[in-house]
DNA sequence: CGGAATCCACGCGGATACTG
DNA sequence: CAGTATCCGCGTGGATTCCG
C-alpha cells in the first residue's frame, strides 16, 4: 500500500535454480549496489554524506533507495542516532560481508579483462566496418 | 548510422578503478547476459534456437543482442554455416570461459543465501509494519 | 543532516511482423 | 532457421523541492 517507492524490486525468485540466481542478482545488478557495497567494504561505518561522497555520481534518490534495499535483504545495517542534527550510520552486515568475496573475485576479473576486451571491441569494429 | 540498435551499451570506462570495474560489470547486469553465459558454459556450442530454449523467457530481440555485445566484447564466439537453412554456432572463447568461474562464485553466494535474504525480507516487513 | 515526494525524460525490453 | 525492423509501455533514475 503505501511502501514509499517500487523503484527497486526484489521478487520471490521462481524454480529453475540459475533463473533463481538471477533474479536475486537483480539486487546486485543494481546500478549502484556493487559501488554502494565496495564503499562499505573496509569502513566500519559510514555517515548518509560519506556514503555519498565515497560513491561519485549518485543522486540522494538512488543512495536512499539502494541502501534501503540493501537493508531490506540483510546486506546493510542501518543506525539511528536520535541527536540534532540527525545521523545516521551505515555498515555491512555479517551477511553482506560475505557477499564481498565473490564480488571481489568479479572485479578482479573484469579489471584483468578490461584491455582484451576493449581490444576485442576494435577487432570487432574493424571487421564490421569492412564488411 | 546503421548500427542496427543502441540498447546494450559499453562505454569506455572512465579513471576510477572501481566505478571502471562497475562500467565493464554494466555487461553482466544486463538481464539476460548471465543466463546466456550460464546456457553456454558447458555445451561445447549452441545454435541459436537451442540457445533460446536454453533461456526461457528470453524474447529473440534479447537473445540478439545480448549475444551480439558478448560477441562485441570478445566473449563469445559465433560461428555462421553458409548452409540452407541458414545455422549459427555460439560458445564461449578462452576469454568467456575465464568468466564463469567469478560468475559461479556469484552464483554460490545467492543460492546460499537466499533463505537468509528471504527472512531478512520478512522481518524488515514486520518491522516497518508495526512502525 | 538525512531523507521523502513529485515530476519527467530516456532507454530497456516485450510483442509483433517481415526477410534472406 | 536466424535473424532484423518497428512500435511502444513502463520502469529506472536524475533534478528539484520540501520536511523533521
Amino acid at each position: 500500500m503505501s511502501a514509499t517507492n517500487k523503484t527497486l524490486r526484489v521478487e520471490e525468485p521462481p524454480g529453475d535454480p540459475c533463473v533463481a540466481a538471477n533474479e536475486m542478482l537483480a539486487l546486485i545488478r543494481d546500478k549502484w549496489t556493487i559501488l554502494v557495497l565496495g564503499a562499505l567494504r573496509r569502513e566500519k561505518s559510514l555517515r548518509y554524506n560519506e556514503l555519498q561522497r565515497a560513491v561519485p555520481g549518485i543522486s540522494q534518490r538512488m543512495l536512499t533507495l539502494t541502501v534501503k534495499t540493501l537493508e531490506e535483504n540483510g546486506l546493510v545495517k542501518r543506525t539511528i542516532f536520535p541527536t540534532i542534527p540527525p545521523r545516521v550510520d551505515y555498515e555491512l552486515t555479517a551477511m553482506g560481508r560475505t557477499l564481498i568475496k565473490p564480488l571481489r573475485g568479479l572485479l578482479d576479473w573484469s579489471l584483468e579483462h578490461r584491455d582484451a576486451m576493449a581490444e576485442a571491441r576494435r577487432a570487432y569494429a574493424k571487421r564490421s566496418a569492412q564488411a
